[in-house]
DNA sequence: TAATCTTGTATCTAAAATGTATCTAAAAGA
DNA sequence: TCTTTTAGATACATTTTAGATACAAGATTA
């Protein structure tokens, strides 16, 4: 069972999310403050941090170098509009991000996500992903993909088994709104092509797609 | 074979330490008190110094600065709780911190890091680097580096084998927060030149960069 | 104080990535 | 079967990004 350190001063907030996260089957400690933060991080082994920035009497950014050092997965939680922060955080490190006010549901993805996407190696049938190093294999070739590429293909493996519509994608991959255009199926044209993905990435007739597991 | 020094006042853990270390080929020096810990890292020659902070009669910040002065490498041993002692270990100089009680593979493992990240001579291909004197030599010819560009290849080479992003190069070798300019790429481009490694640190377009191990 | 070295900004160029347009083929419904 | 809609394929133009060079400001040394 994994165990999940929530650094968040907000006590209600903070109550929500370890209820959420329990009732998914996760192990949870509370950090109400950055220096029981830190001592929580020092001291015991989590399989993922959640963090809050924003905390008062101490810079998250240090708790996130704590994490770093110990090299445990963290994902920021942050409050809307602090846009520039959250680019800082996942430049400098952080796994993933996530805007207060949330869902749970939303929450929970996320986690289990980069749980999994935690993994230094994604083992697929003839193909091979260090995570660390952005690289990927086919029958132990290595194939050059582009970053847009890659985060496709990070985002489908992640969602393996579910269908995923072209605004799906837009939103999580490009992080775009709307669009009427057919970026989305060049990009999943061109994977399909460079991996010999062809049978793997099933198109689902007027709805998008799916990567099968 | 590298010697250790253990300052340690329980004189239970101490030998527990000694035990493990010695198992994996250290040689091992006792002080039970801070008196005797500053006359053996005055007298002696250490490879690294394990020290317990709170010691009877005696601050062991003192004896970091003793450790210090002599360039030893140190590494705290601290109580459940003392986190602001652990903070503050590490602001100040301390190379790594372990947490009471411990598995002695954890310690065993710390030690061996910082001992690798303490050599004196760090060995690339076709690249010598003398830590002590910051001296680079490519093929035994000494290519002169200045300070910047010194302390990026130590950073780069620290992290070899995992992507780093401009933000967190900048982060740490720099230690500035945020920047739009290209520092980064061009001091990149300059230690590869003088250096020849062309090859070995890879651009990961719109990521970074990747010091290949 | 002059000379040299270090560092970073500006500018230009090359390369890579990305997305639009267009055409073709396949799927679904009548 | 025919028509319409939808998705795949290709080519190409645009945009973004990184490397190279020159140079200026600041720091360091002689």
């Amino acid at each position: 069972m994994s165990k999940i350190l929530i650094v968040e001063d907000e006590k209600s907030i903070a109550d929500l999310i370890a209820m959420g996260l329990k009732a998914n089957g996760y192990e949870i400690d509370f950090a109400l403050d950055g220096g029981v933060g830190a001592d929580c991080i020092m001291d015991h082994h989590y399989d993922l941090i959640l963090l809050d920035i924003m905390l008062p009497n101490y810079d998250g950014y240090e708790l996130l170098e704590y994490a770093r050092r110990e090299s445990f997965p963290v994902i920021f939680i942050t409050a809307k509009g602090e846009v520039k922060d959250k680019v800082k955080g996942l430049n400098m490190g952080a796994d993933d991000y996530i805007v207060k006010p949330f869902e749970m549901e939303e929450l929970v993805a996320r986690v289990n996500s980069v749980l999994r996407r935690y993994k230094a190696v994604i083992n697929l049938p003839n193909i091979k992903i260090n995570t660390k190093t952005r690289q990927v294999f086919v029958q132990d070739k290595e194939i050059k993909l582009t970053p847009k590429e890659y985060d496709l293909l990070i985002y489908l493996e992640e969602n393996g088994g579910t269908i995923l519509t072209r605004e799906q994608i837009l939103f999580h991959v490009w992080d775009a709104d709307f669009d009427e255009t057919r970026t989305v199926d060049l990009h999943i044209g061109r994977l399909r092509q460079k991996l010999g993905l062809e049978d793997v990435i099933k198109t689902i007739y007027k709805i998008g797609y799916l990567f099968e597991v």
